[in-house]
DNA sequence: TCCTACCCATAGATAAACTATATATGCATT
DNA sequence: AATGCATATATAGTTTATCTATGGGTAGGA
């Protein structure tokens, strides 16, 4: 039985830069909003996610520094870059591409 | 310079089976559908066709048969399988839900 | 004290896709 | 007759992304 994935792969990056967008967030706080506006369809697990966060800043589209939450508790708070930004455009314009020709796909009822 | 995806990746098997869902074709002839009907957005590599061909005549979704093509060329012909055409609606059906869920993510506007 | 929610991180496995390569043929052009 | 191109299949080997599993640790409430 195939499980539904977790995620469509190739989105993660995305999902989190257009999650840091809105504002800086440590990891676990962008898991759980992508879950939550997601309604619960999309789950990003910490194996997937913490891997992602050190991409992004080895690519240095996020920046990170230690803070302490609302709950008073350690956390990585990452914040998106200029660059980050820019790369968030590319990857959204790529994707609508992408699900577009997709569609294209999809709906065609030739025959 | 990150290269511009091929492909979104998880949707290739759903492509191929929506592609016979036409009418049998042989590998060659569903890359070029693929990549026609997509405005060229959509490339199927031959090193991602083929092995994908073979997962789905493992799994049944596909059965295969040599023929001759109109231009009078040994080809290999897929046919959707009923569990194919099952397999299709699942597939479509978890693409939809995913594509939902990230669209409600990539619309939020938040503070 | 114990439990749960919060928080980070990595090692190892799995799976999908890509690069590169090999083989072969029909047809049109030179 | 040779050459080149579009057609056609296939696999080995690499890369990359995601998932599974695990480890660590803390704050606060019951």
């Amino acid at each position: 039985m195939a499980k539904r994935p977790d995620l469509l792969p190739g989105t993660l990056d995305m999902l989190i830069l257009k999650t840091l967008k809105r504002a800086p967030l440590h990891g676990y706080g962008i898991a759980l909003s992508i879950k939550r506006l997601s309604d619960d369809v999309l789950t990003v697990e910490e194996g997937s996610l913490y891997p992602a966060l050190q991409r992004l800043l080895l690519q240095g589209w996020v920046k990170a520094e230690w803070k302490m939450t609302e709950t008073n508790r350690r956390a990585r708070f990452y914040t998106l870059t200029a660059a980050g930004r820019k790369q968030l455009g590319v990857e959204l314009s790529n994707f609508e591409q992408m699900i577009t020709a997709i569609g294209r796909v999809l709906q065609d009822q030739e025959a």
